[in-house]
DNA sequence: AGTCATGATTTTCA
DNA sequence: TGAAAATCATGACT
């Protein structure tokens, strides 16, 4: 019997080469129980702590001698007995767990973010849906600041990757170093498979919380990223003069109907180096801050009516040399004119338009010849020296249907390179 | 710091 | 869905 307790504390002793509760304090428990003196406890605790002051041959040495003990059979019989009466320990353990919610938020988050899943599609999708989400930023800036967006994405997936794999390559090391271990404890003591299962699921657990925090990490980092780049939008930056007045020229000279088509849209947008967002914004905005105060707008409709008839009749003028004068402004190059007439905006006005305008035919009609004519006529004909009447607008309903189609003017003093100053 | 101008966003509506 | 209206946010100016 004291042979069997030595064996057995030297037993305990290897176990406690490992870090890994493999059941040794059971065997442990086991031993006290069975009847051995208190003060041996004393002594399998010295053998513990003197086998760390133990040389690795003295280890194996030691432990060879254990494994061709005469007494090494019975007690592998004795010990597996204990453990068919203390399974309890394994019993309880939920085999399978559930997928972590939280973890697979995490997945599905990153995965969307292009941050996880497959390179090119992910990083560059989730780019294109900030670039999308920004839309109304300044088209100059905004390539610099999306790409700006795209490194850093692709620096935060290396980070992520780098550490994803050094966690995994970390964990199954662990868990093949553990698992010989158990392996070649299985020779002095009973360890069922499962036991090693149990282990490993263990260990997976844990490197599972550390990978968890490192995916809260990536995220937290690519939603502060996103917020940063997704703040820019609201930076406001003042369009640069010419486009500004290649608003307000299409803006003044199209009063009747100041509601641009998406094609006219575009060709502003195109002229103004703005996106076509940003001109219907800018309309919006014009149309909203005329029609709350129009006196305020009176000077600055006057000016541009004086600059869109000067240009229109210089236009006009040159196309009358060059040309014949039957149809100045239909299929010329540079020519806004759109295709379709009438209404544009079939819908959108209200439909009581009918007298509203004191003075229809005053409105500055550019888009040809006759118009730019009849237009400085029309100048002359109003009183109180004001050139732009601003009865074409009835304030509660809004603008009347233009009998004219939305179009563009002509780019008189078109700017041939816009640059946006804000560079906004 | 206060004010105004103005581009952008949000809410509401037809 | 686009426009109106309200509101926010920022730049420029004093």
């Amino acid at each position: 019997m004291e042979d069997q307790a030595r064996m057995m504390s030297g037993l305990v002793g290897l176990s406690g080469l490992s870090q890994v509760d493999v059941g040794d304090h059971d065997a442990g428990r086991k031993q006290h129980s069975l009847g051995q003196p208190q003060q041996d406890i004393g002594d399998i605790l010295q053998q513990i702590m003197a086998i760390t002051d133990e040389s690795l041959d003295e280890a194996q040495a030691r432990k060879h001698a254990l494994n061709c003990h005469r007494m090494k059979p019975a007690l592998f019989s004795v010990l597996c007995e204990i453990k068919e009466k203390t399974v309890l320990s394994i019993r309880g353990i939920q085999d399978e767990d559930p997928p972590d919610p939280q973890i697979m938020r995490l997945d599905n988050m990153l995965l969307a973010e292009g941050v996880s899943g497959p390179e090119k599609g992910g990083a560059s999708a989730a780019a294109a849906a900030v670039a999308a989400a920004a839309a109304g930023g300044s088209p100059n800036d905004g390539s610099i600041e999306h790409s700006d967006y795209r490194a850093k994405l692709t620096q935060i997936r290396g980070i992520y990757h780098s550490e994803l794999e050094k966690y995994e390559q970390a964990c199954s090391e662990f868990t093949n170093h553990v698992m010989n271990l158990l392996r070649e404890q299985s020779r002095t003591r009973p360890i069922s498979p499962k036991e090693i299962e149990r282990m490993v699921g263990i260990i997976h657990r844990k490197f599972s919380s550390i990978q968890m925090q490192l995916k809260q990490s990536t995220c937290e980092a690519v939603m502060i990223l996103r917020s940063r780049f997704l703040d820019a939008r609201r930076k406001r930056r003042n369009f640069n003069k010419q486009a500004t007045e290649v608003l307000n020229e299409y803006f003044y000279s199209h009063l009747s109907n100041p509601y641009p088509s998406e094609e006219a849209k575009e060709e502003l947008a195109k002229k103004c180096a703005i996106t076509v967002s940003q001109v219907s914004n800018w309309f919006g905005n014009k149309r909203i801050r005329y029609k709350k105060n129009i006196g305020k707008f009176q000077e600055e409709a006057n000016l541009y009516a004086v600059k869109t008839a000067v240009d229109a009749a210089s236009v006009s003028s040159q196309a009358s040399q060059a040309n014949s004068p039957a149809t100045p402004n239909s299929g010329s190059p540079g020519s806004y004119s759109r295709p379709n007439t009438g209404h544009a905006h079939p819908g959108l006005h209200p439909t009581n338009g009918e007298g509203l305008f004191l003075n229809p035919p005053l409105q500055p009609q550019v888009d040809t010849q006759h118009r730019a004519t009849l237009l400085t006529g029309c100048y002359e004909e109003l009183p109180g020296g004001t050139l732009f009447p601003p009865h074409c607008l009835h304030v509660d309903s809004g603008w009347q249907d233009s009998t004219d189609p939305p179009s563009l003017t002509p780019p008189h003093g078109a700017p041939g390179s816009v640059h946006s100053d804000t560079s906004n």
